[in-house]
DNA sequence: ATACGTGCAAAGTATTTGCAAACGG
DNA sequence: CCGTTTGCAAATACTTTGCACGTAT
């Protein structure tokens, strides 16, 4: 989705602008290599897709622009585990997808379903918390290592 | 549950030694202290509570009986973000929780709800995936937090 | 002009690994 | 005994931070 990509690219450079924050090359060269993601990605793939394409931005920058990213809500943090963060797009339509990890090749996929959105969205109103967001992370082994067994 | 917990401790003590394992007073005492949790722990966690029990044992034990117990299938990791991991027990009889983490003071719960798992084993069947396993994390502000602001 | 953004290198965490000594069977 | 388990310290992997310099406004 070429537009929906932009979407999110413009609206958030222009939100940090509307905030008084500065238009630095090393953010932005970020932004807009993640809004052209289809799922997450690591602050190191960031790092050297950049390097590849022959943009590269310090891998300093790089955190600092995820973590700001993500304190103000444009971009998504996700743990599957192995202790790297992966990150990717929060889009304002609220349309978001879930991941499923094989444990065997590393290899991460997106999912989606709207009735495990909606039995969520049951649970979150019962538990007593403000539930500001959500993470479901199935394991196992893709289609290409089951076969390899 | 006291005897669940026993349960647990037991069949974990047991597997090993059939699986021709050697009974070292380590991993045994992490065992135990794993077996005694109401929800996820971390490595550091494990290490600062058997020192106080003054049971120490060196964190790198810890570490290779946590690597273990969750590669054998009796330990499950758990990541909530902020890259460290948590583990918990996993019970024989598919009982299992999942975890609410608040972002605002980092305390973790657990959950359950079974409207919650018939919707993901429905999602894991249409995945193309072997599903080992899942995680939810729900995060948001928890009732103290939200009160305080 | 002035403060924010950036890159490098150093520091900080969490976790893993090498190795010699202790220990179980 | 012999090979596994353990503890320490060193190494590693990921992420954050300090600081001097560049750059947008």
């Amino acid at each position: 989705m070429q537009s929906r990509s932009h979407d999110w690219i413009d609206s958030t450079l222009e939100a940090l602008r509307t905030k008084g924050h500065r238009d630095g090359s090393a953010r932005r060269t970020v932004i807009e290599l993640l809004g052209r993601q289809d799922c997450c990605v690591t602050a190191q793939e960031i790092f050297d897709d950049l390097r590849v394409e022959g943009t590269p931005v310090g891998i300093a920058s790089i955190y600092r622009t995820l973590e700001q990213l993500t304190r103000e809500g444009f971009v998504q943090r996700i743990d599957v585990g192995a202790g790297i963060s992966r990150f990717e797009p929060l889009h304002a339509d609220g349309e978001h997808h879930h991941h499923l990890v094989c444990d065997s090749c590393g290899k991460v996929e997106a999912f989606a379903d709207d009735q495990l959105e909606r039995a969520l969205r049951k649970v979150e109103g019962r538990t007593g918390y403000s539930v500001a967001g959500h993470d479901v992370v199935l394991r196992g082994a893709c289609r290409d290592c089951v076969e390899a067994q």
